[in-house]
RNA sequence: GUGGAAAUAGCUCAGUCGGUUAGAGCGCCAGAUUGUGGUCCUGGAGGUCGUGGGUUCGAUCCCCAUUUUCCACCCCA
């Protein structure tokens, strides 16, 4: 019986991997622009961590993690999501105690026991910033901004932000009570599971995706009416950066997100494709996050993405893109150019350029073949008379061109071309 | 977790009202005056028809179970 990768995962190569290097590329690039930098956390924290951290009534603590006692009988949990670890780690290290704020990102594989559909897996790869030490919205502006930046650098341009401003704790709680009257006047028309978030968590009835409820949701009260001053300021002033920085948005109000921790500002990039529509990118401010998990306050910002559905949105906008071409194809016919160009190609790989050769010792023709097929610029074989003359006849294999290089010339000619 | 559809070659899929060697296109390998690719032509390799059981003289096809995938919910990134 062949053994298959498990549900929920799947192996990654070919084009695909190629693909993903590109979006990881400009992943890097631009947080390297924001003076972003990398942290790379455990893939396994203990799971009291994610406890705290992501909240206890969420879906993705209460029925959503790889969780296992290992053999020191530890509870472990394989990463659901990483800004609890994130947190973990600039407090274990004190990273609060540097030049603030702290700007952190992190490429990351993630784990979820889901129903695997398109675009989630249940092994996936999350990407995702966060900003300690700033309570500004400048902080907020600037996580929104290296997200617009890497979707517009990616050529994903079919995507929306939407913003919401969920307000700090007293805000919150106020919120909470306008909001459950509110529900209650309404409750014998809602559906069932309203009724239940009702009373547990009232802000996640507004998530329900029931067209019925969505229609009495219309004159529900906003968070952003509930706001403080201090809280509305935030808001405003991050609206005005934006504004500024050239990035369109939507006020929403139905953008609550799905975690317990966010405070102030939460955000989506919202896509809508052919293969996928819904959220890429979702983040916000959780200022009380780190007191949660540590013991001193520290204002907090960010954002998570899953690489898996950038890749799908990346492909939607880009069709043909062009996948890097190798250098040179060096063939032979007879075994003493064989050895020849094993050497000239292993020279010239020294010297950092992409040199390829035979390895099943095919006929010229064949080489040829295999030269078109794995995409190289130029292709060359070497026989008797190369040798000889210590002269390559270099093929250009868009235009069919040929040159004539000496040996010694191989790898000026390639650096002229 | 709920409901629905599907599973046949490396990929995309046909097909058999149940019958002997299961097909196509693409891809792969090889030929077309034994030293040159991309188009065209010819040939070849490659499948225990997802897995296990049942019905039957006979199952890739019908029935049951199971696994996986996809879609819609739920939830999320």
């Amino acid at each position: 019986m062949a053994i298959k990768a498990l549900k929920g995962t799947k192996d990654i190569f070919g084009d695909e991997v190629k693909n993903l290097e590109k979006i990881e590329n400009i992943i890097r690039e631009v947080c390297k622009n924001f003076g972003v930098g990398e942290i790379r956390t455990p893939i396994f924290e203990l799971t009291h961590l994610f406890q705290r951290g992501v909240g206890n009534t969420t879906d993705i603590v209460q029925k959503e993690m790889y969780s296992f006692i290992d053999k020191g009988e530890n509870n472990i949990t394989l990463k659901p999501e990483s800004t609890a670890a994130v947190v973990r780690a600039y407090l274990e290290h004190n990273m609060g105690e540097n030049a603030q704020p702290t700007k952190l990102y992190y490429l990351s594989p993630t784990f979820r026991y889901e129903r695997p559909e398109a675009g989630r897996l249940r092994q996936f790869h999350q990407f995702g910033v966060e900003i300690f030490g700033a309570s500004s919205a400048i902080a907020d502006a600037e996580v929104i901004s290296i997200a617009y930046t890497m979707l517009k650098r990616l050529n994903i341009n079919n995507v929306s932000l939407h913003i919401n401003s969920l307000g700090g704790p007293q805000c919150r709680a106020k919120y909470n009570e306008v909001l459950k009257e509110y529900l209650a006047s309404k409750k014998d028309l809602l559906c069932p599971l309203c009724n239940e978030r009702r009373i547990k968590n009232p802000l996640r009835v507004l998530d329900c995706k029931n067209p019925d409820c969505q229609k009495l949701f219309v004159d529900a009260p906003r968070t952003i009416d509930s706001l403080d001053k201090e809280c509305k300021d935030h808001f405003e002033l991050l609206k005005d950066l934006l504004t500024k920085m050239d990035i369109p948005y939507i006020v929403d109000s139905q953008i609550v997100r799905g975690l317990d921790y966010y405070t102030k500002t939460v955000f989506e990039f919202i896509l809508e494709g052919k293969n996928y529509s819904g959220t890429v990118c979702g983040g916000g401010r959780y200022d009380r996050l780190v007191e949660e998990i540590g013991s001193k306050p520290v204002p907090a910002v960010g954002f998570g993405t899953g690489i898996e559905r950038l890749l799908i949105a990346y492909l939607e906008e880009n069709k043909n893109l062009e996948l890097d071409k190798r250098d040179i194809f060096i063939g032979y016919r007879g075994n003493l150019a064989l050895e020849k160009a094993v050497v000239l190609v292993n020279n010239l790989r020294e010297k950092k350029f992409n040199a390829d050769t035979d390895l099943l010792g095919r006929s010229v023709k064949a080489q040829m073949k295999y030269a078109n097929k794995i995409g190289v610029k130029f292709a060359a074989i070497i026989g008797d008379t190369e040798l000889e003359t210590q002269m390559l006849s270099i093929k250009n294999m868009a235009t069919s061109e040929e040159s004539k290089v000496s040996f010694v010339d191989l790898e000026a000619f390639l650096l002229n071309n």
